[in-house]
Parts: C-alpha cells; sequence; structure tokens
DNA sequence: TGTGGTCACGAACACCGTTCTACTCCAGAA
DNA sequence: TTCTGGAGTAGAACGGTGTTCGTGACCACA
C-alpha cells in the first residue's frame, strides 16, 4: 500500500495530488522507531549543516540512524534521489510574499537572500540544487513566486523568465562558492585559501603584465561576501529597466 | 632539480618567474615516452571532451598513460591540482583583445563567450572552476583582461570588481547548468531531464496554485540557451550604466 | 665500473554508491 | 491459537574512487 521510493518521486515530478502519506507509523510497543523518509531528511540535514555536503554519504545516514546502508534504499532511490529531497525540502521553507508592485525588487531581493542563506546555512548543498530537475514541485513554487514578484514589477513574460533562470542560477552559484570557500577556510590547516589582507598584498605585487590587477588591487579585495550579492542582484534586477511592459 | 609537483604549485600562485622548464625531457633512445605534466594533462582533456568530467578519474588518466594511478602522483599533487591544471591552460587559451573604449561592451561579451564555449568543449569541467582559486596566474591572466575593458568602458573600479566576478560566476554557473543538461539528456535513456515540449505541457497542466506558470508556459520554455546566456550578460552589463565613472 | 637518485609501478587502505540475499517481525486469515 | 505472507531491516559483497607505501628498474655521473 505504502507507494514504493519511485512511485513517491515520479509523484514529486508530475502532480502534487497525492495523498501525501505522512502518518508517520511507528510500532504500538515503540521497539525501535522504523526509519522514514522524513527521519533520513532530518538526519541528512543535520550532518550537512554540522559538517557540510561534502559529508553527506549514504553511509553517514545509515550510520547515524544506527542501520546500514541498504535500509536506506527502501525509502530512496538514489542520493540523486534523496538530494532532490534535501532541495525540496529547503525551498518548501521559503516565504512567498503577496506581490505588491510599488516594493517588488526589494520583496525579489528578500526571496533571493531567503535562498542564500538557507543555502548557506547548509554548505555545500548548493551544489544539490544545480543538479534538481525544474519539474520538482517545490522549486517550481519558489520559482512561481518569484516569476509573480517580477510579472508585478511590470517586466515582460519573457524577459521576466529569462531573469528568473539568471536569477536562481547566480545565487545557486554564488551560495556554492561560498560555501567552498568557507569550508577550505576552516577544514585545511594551512591551505590554499588566503585570507583578504594576504590576497591584496599579492595582488600588489604582481608582476607588470597585471597592471590593473596590481593598481586597483584594494577595490578588487573591497567589501563583505553579502555585498556583493547585493551589488550583483541589484545590477540584473536595474538592467531589466528596459523590459517593462508599459515602457 | 625539477621542481617536485608541490613546488610548481607553489610557482603557479606565487609568481610567474619560474624558468617554466618546457622542455619535455625524453629519454634519447626513446623506450618509453616518460610521463609529464603536460601528458598528464594533455590525456586528461581527452577524457573530459569525450566522456566528460564526471569520467576524469585518477585512474582513468592513468590507464590512457598505460601506467598505474601511482605514477601520476610524482607530477601531480592531487586532483584538485590536476582540476586546477585544467583551468589553467583552459584559462591561457583565452584571447584577450586590447580594450577599445567605444566597444568595450562587445568586446567583454566575446571573452565570456569564450570560456563559455570552452567550458562547453569539456563538459562538466566549469565544477573544477568553481573549486580553483583566485590566484592562479592563467585565470587571473583572464581577470586582468576582463578588468582592463570594464576600466574602459568608464565603470567605476570598486563596481568594474564586483561586476568581473559577478561575470565569472555567472559564465561558470551556466557552463555547469547547460552541461549539466546535456550530459544527462546523453546519458540516461529514459531519464527526468525532458524535452521543451514535454516540460510546456508539463506546466500549463500544473495545478491551479501555479498561475503564472501555468500561464506563462510558452515563454518559460521559450528560447534557445544561447540565447539566454546573451540576456543575462546584456542584463548584467547594461545593469552597469549607473556606475559610469565619468556619470 | 660502481653508485646515487629519480622515476615508475603493483599492492594496499579507507572510503564511496549500490545490490543481493537472508532474516525478522507483525497483520490478518483460517 | 496457529499459520502464512509480505513489508521492512540489515549484513555481506561488488565495483569503483583518491591516495600512500614500499619496492624495483633505470640512467647520469663520479
Amino acid at each position: 500500500m505504502s507507494p514504493t521510493p519511485q512511485e513517491r518521486r515520479a509523484a514529486r515530478h508530475q502532480l502534487g495530488a497525492g495523498p501525501n502519506t505522512s502518518g508517520a507509523r511507528r510500532g504500538p510497543g515503540g521497539r525501535r522507531r522504523p526509519i522514514t523518509v522524513d527521519a533520513i531528511i532530518d538526519t541528512a540535514f543535520g550532518i550537512v549543516e554540522r559538517e557540510g555536503y561534502e559529508a553527506l554519504t549514504m553511509r553517514r545516514v545509515a550510520a547515524a540512524l544506527e542501520t546500514g546502508p541498504s535500509s536506506l534504499y527502501a525509502h530512496v532511490v538514489n542520493k540523486e534521489d534523496l538530494d532532490e529531497l534535501l532541495i525540496g525540502r529547503l525551498c518548501a521553507g521559503i516565504d512567498l510574499p503577496e506581490p505588491d508592485p510599488a516594493d517588488w525588487r526589494r520583496q525579489l531581493i528578500g526571496v533571493c537572500t531567503q535562498l542564500r542563506d538557507q543555502y548557506l546555512r547548509y554548505p555545500g548543498i548548493s551544489r544539490a540544487a544545480f543538479a534538481a530537475a525544474p519539474s520538482n514541485l517545490d522549486t517550481l513554487r519558489v520559482s512561481e513566486g518569484m516569476l509573480a514578484l517580477l510579472l508585478a514589477g511590470g517586466i515582460e513574460p519573457r524577459a521576466a523568465a529569462w531573469a528568473l533562470d539568471a536569477l536562481v542560477l547566480y545565487v545557486n552559484a554564488y551560495s556554492l562558492e561560498v560555501s567552498m570557500v568557507n569550508s577550505r577556510l576552516a577544514g585545511g590547516e594551512q591551505h590554499w585559501v588566503v585570507g583578504r589582507e594576504e590576497l591584496m598584498r599579492r595582488f600588489a605585487a604582481l608582476p607588470d603584465t597585471f597592471p590593473h590587477t596590481k593598481r586597483h588591487a584594494a577595490e578588487l579585495t573591497a567589501g563583505t561576501v553579502p555585498d556583493r550579492f547585493d551589488f550583483t542582484l541589484g545590477l540584473m534586477i536595474d538592467g531589466l529597466g528596459g523590459a517593462r511592459r508599459d515602457a
């Protein structure tokens, strides 16, 4: 009766009319809490939050659940499937505002910032977001919300659709890069990632083949990381100015 | 006398004043061509070009060189190091135009397009570009060239530096996503990636919770993939309009 | 001719995702 | 109450990964 993992995955991509099957069944005697998809997702999130996406392994999840790796495959098709479930739940937690035509830019930036913060909370998970198919219902929900904001801002539908793609892609890429740099800063003792002042010193010490990089070493290394995020989002959204429907 | 792989890596990041050591040493009797860093890079590129970045394995490279995996570690520190070498050589092949203040936008788009085409020629290799440190001299050369174009366009240095980051990040992300979709289209027989018409049909069949996605299914799936690339680049570069130095 | 050092390579270690197969345990039928 | 079937669990194993260790061959030079 309970659907096989493959069926659940299909439902996730096709139509959300599934019965949801949220009744977490457990034995009355409570001998040992049975493995559920939700339990798998929870422990997976815990691992990623603590040790990063690189550490997210089927074996690690199974060990945290005090079982063997093979037990997971009764609930999850794949590691790829697990990734998709994680991205889905992450997207499900995003607040989508009611579009306000007078404030759509700030609203849009707010959604992107929520996404970024969630991605950064689980370092490296945006790598899984790259692989997530666009037909997943949870990610589609976020896309729909962002599309609504763009349309409320009077952006022409075709430009809105393409800008949506660009924004989502940038948020993913930004989060992935920040996560990678952070993890290398934390993990390696004497790794190749260097601090800002060291990077600036190194830029200034470059040969004369790099005149602009040398001269503007200060600007190149200036600004906090979130500053750059806001800057780029502004860049893209302001670039949409020419694509207004009423223009 | 010949530098250890670690020393070569350090030289790659610190100063390009190294003697280059391009003399591919080989035995006069020519019993068997010795393994060189260049030979490793060449065969690695071949593998990625033919079978994608996922197939790039130390063992695969070693097998193509008719040796064991451990033989590579005398010339290359790591797989990460090999990745960096690949990105470096790829960047070394990029043509950087002499900045023309009247044509800097087209020139900049041209450089980005070159990067994209190289990334797409070696599917999935942009994943390695994400991990490449910005202190690599070859990637720095490309950054320098793009920075020169932005400055020639009269963009304020700080905005130019941040826009540079944003552009490079977007090109990487775009290439990675396109590569992933392509590989899934080619590899899986009945995979989850669906064609455009099927995706549009599925969008149109969504429940009423997705009104905008339903209504604009045509726009959402319209346009070729390179069209979207040019659109986003234009978005970002046009958004720079307000950051002109002379404005 | 000897010798030292560089390089190559087979074997092994610890991991990974995934599958096969046996086994437990409980719900429902007789 | 007993039997039976099936769902869920788990151990062992397969083929793959990056990386290291120790051994061995080879060539340039003293």
